[in-house]
DNA sequence: ATTGAGACCTGTCGGC
DNA sequence: TGCCGACAGGTCTCAA
C-alpha cells in the first residue's frame, strides 16, 4: 500500500506512541519478512528506549537509546496496529495470522506489525543519518528538491519519465500512485523519455518545473487529506480511472491504462503530452 | 550503464 | 460453488 504520504502518516501516528517509551518485550512470529530479521533482533530491541521516528522516502527509522536504529519498510501490505495490552490475543498465539511482530511498551501499549505479503523489511542499523547507505535520492518535499535537481536527474535518460519517477535513487518516496498522479497534474505524458524534460542550455525546461511542483503538491495533499466519506472517490485524478473522463477542467479525454516496467500507468492522452 | 523480466508473497475480484 | 487468471500502493537480482 504505502508510498511516502502513507508512510509519513504512519510516522506521525507512531511517534507519540513510542517516544520516550521503553520496549519491554518483542515477539517474532516468524524468522523473516522479505529478508531474515537480523541476528539478536529481539534482545537488541528489548530494554531500549525509543526517541524520535524519522522517515526517508518510504523507510522509517526508530531511534533507540543504544544508538542503533530500527529500520522499517512496509513493502506492499505492511501496517501497524496500536492497542492496549489485553485487547489482543497473546503475542504467541497458535495462529498469529500475518501478525509477524509484536512490540510491548512499558506504557502498556502493544504495537503489532502485520504484513500479509511479507514484502516489508525490519532491520537494525548502526547510528548515523537515517537513510545513509540506502542510495536514496532527495526527499521530494525538501526545498533542496526542485526543478533543477529533477531536470539534472532526467538528463540523457531514455527511460520513460514515469519509470524514472519510480526510481528511489532519483527521488525518494514516489510509488506507482503518486508518480501517476503527479504526471497527470503536470500535464505530462508518462511515456515521454525522461531526457525530454531535462535541462536545456543549463536551465530546467518548463515541464521540469511543472513536474517538480506537481510532485510536491500531490504528496502534500495526500499527507494532509482526512479520510472520510467520498475519500476513495476523490482520492485520485488518474490512478485506477481507466475508461473514465479526465477530470481536468475543460478536458474531454478518457483515461487510458498502459503497462510500463510491469506496472499499471493511467493517463489522459489528450491533456498529458 | 541501462533496462526489462522475473522473483518474492498472499489476498481479492471478476469471469466462466 | 469453485476454479483460474489478472492484478495489487515495492524492491531486488539477474541477464541482455
Amino acid at each position: 500500500m504505502p508510498e511516502l504520504p502513507e508512510v509519513e502518516r504512519v510516522r506521525r501516528e507512531l511517534e507519540p506512541v513510542f517516544r520516550g517509551q521503553r520496549i519491554s518485550r518483542v515477539v517474532l512470529n516468524r524468522e523473516n519478512l522479505r529478508r531474515p530479521f537480523p541476528v539478536g533482533f529481539v534482545t537488541r530491541l528489548e530494554g531500549q528506549t525509543v526517541g524520535t521516528i524519522a522517515r526517508r522516502g518510504k523507510y522509517l527509522f526508530f531511534l533507540l537509546s543504544s544508538g542503533e536504529m530500527l529500520l522499517v519498510h512496509l513493502g506492499m501490505s505492511g501496517s501497524f496496529r496500536v492497542a492496549r495490552r489485553g485487547e489482543l490475543p497473546a503475542p504467541t498465539s497458535d495462529d498469529p495470522g500475518h501478525d509477524h511482530v509484536v512490540i510491548d511498551l512499558t506504557s502498556g501499549v502493544r504495537v503489532v506489525f502485520n504484513d500479509p505479503r511479507r514484502f516489508g523489511v525490519m532491520d537494525l542499523m548502526a547510528a548515523g543519518p537515517p537513510g545513509d547507505g540506502l542510495a536514496l535520492g532527495p526527499e521530494p518535499l525538501d526545498p533542496a528538491f526542485d526543478a533543477e535537481v529533477l531536470a539534472r536527474a532526467c538528463a540523457r535518460r531514455r527511460t520513460p519519465i514515469k519509470v524514472l519517477l519510480l526510481d528511489q535513487g532519483v527521488v525518494a518516496g514516489l510509488g506507482n500512485i503518486y508518480a501517476t498522479e503527479a504526471l497527470h497534474r503536470a500535464r505530462l505524458s508518462p511515456r515521454r523519455a525522461a531526457s525530454t524534460i531535462a535541462t536545456r542550455s543549463g536551465r530546467p525546461r518548463p515541464a521540469a518545473r511543472r513536474l517538480a511542483l506537481a510532485i510536491k503538491e500531490v504528496l502534500t495533499a495526500a499527507i494532509e487529506r482526512v479520510p472520510g466519506r467520498r475519500y476513495r472517490e476523490s482520492r485520485f485524478r488518474a490512478y485506477e480511472r481507466e475508461g473514465e473522463r479526465c477530470r481536468r477542467r475543460g478536458c474531454r479525454g478518457v483515461i487510458r491504462r498502459i503497462v510500463q516496467a510491469g506496472r499499471s500507468t493511467f493517463y489522459c492522452p489528450v491533456c498529458q503530452r
